[in-house]
DNA sequence: CACATATTAGTAATCATTATCATTATCAAA
DNA sequence: TTTGATAATGATAATGATTACTAATATGTG
């Protein structure tokens, strides 16, 4: 059973409406200007619990921490190889290679997680 | 300047003509039967070079150690979330899943990391 | 209100990986 | 074949990200 938290509430409003996929670090940051005493285990207790309820979004890049998303919708990211930056895109959907990748495969493919590298905007520009 | 060494020949040839993606843990319990006074450092140092260099690539899955295959070929792989296995995939390219997601976006797209998940046949059965 | 228990802050512990550094191995040139 | 420059090693410490532990606090229900 679960418990209404102030402090878990806080870091899902600082998720929402945000774009720019914070690691648990940034999140700790800012919610610390509203609870000044909050450990950085309550964010990360917290940020799991909201991934695993579905609420938000915790993506893994394999280089540096875990970032999160306020935004539980599937969809694709991209992630800058220069300054690191997370994007979500707007494409459609590409699930058709689950059935590609299934073709050929004796198990039970029940999805992908891909993400897209390269070079944003911006860093194109320098 | 790159010197040989036995060691790092021999974590080489641990890898090659093996296909089940092991982790720098399991490289290393296994090189020490040869290198009794190897140190898992060495191992870390080497796996990463090699993977600079192209000759195996390292593969993170976001969840638990990184894991390093000897086939340097791009290829595809699977994670079954039942027993953690890395299994390589056998199908065709979709290198065009790099246009979808380019189509309305600013950057630069140069590539995609894909891994699919869901049951390995073994799994399947029980 | 009172009780049961979920959650917290603070801190220690863990896991995977990287860094440091004195010693050893490799290799090109003398 | 020695020598010398430097790359690589083993041993260990340090780091970064995350999880676990625990006594105190907050929450919700009867």
């Amino acid at each position: 059973m679960i418990k209404y938290s102030r402090q878990r509430e806080c870091i899902k409003q600082f998720l929402v409406g945000r774009y720019d996929h914070p690691t648990a670090e940034t999140v700790y940051l800012n919610v610390k200007k509203e609870f000044p005493n909050i450990s950085l285990g309550t964010v990360y207790r917290n940020l799991s619990l909201l991934a695993e309820l579905g609420e938000i979004q915790k993506i893994s890049t394999g280089i540096g921490p875990d970032r999160f998303d306020g935004n539980p919708a599937p969809h694709y990211h991209f992630f800058c190889s220069q300054c690191g930056s997370v994007i979500d895109l707007e494409m459609e959907g590409i699930d058709h290679i689950n059935i590609i990748a299934g073709s050929q495969f004796d198990g039970e493919i029940s999805g992908h997680i891909t993400y897209f590298y390269g070079k944003c905007k911006d860093c194109l520009k320098k």
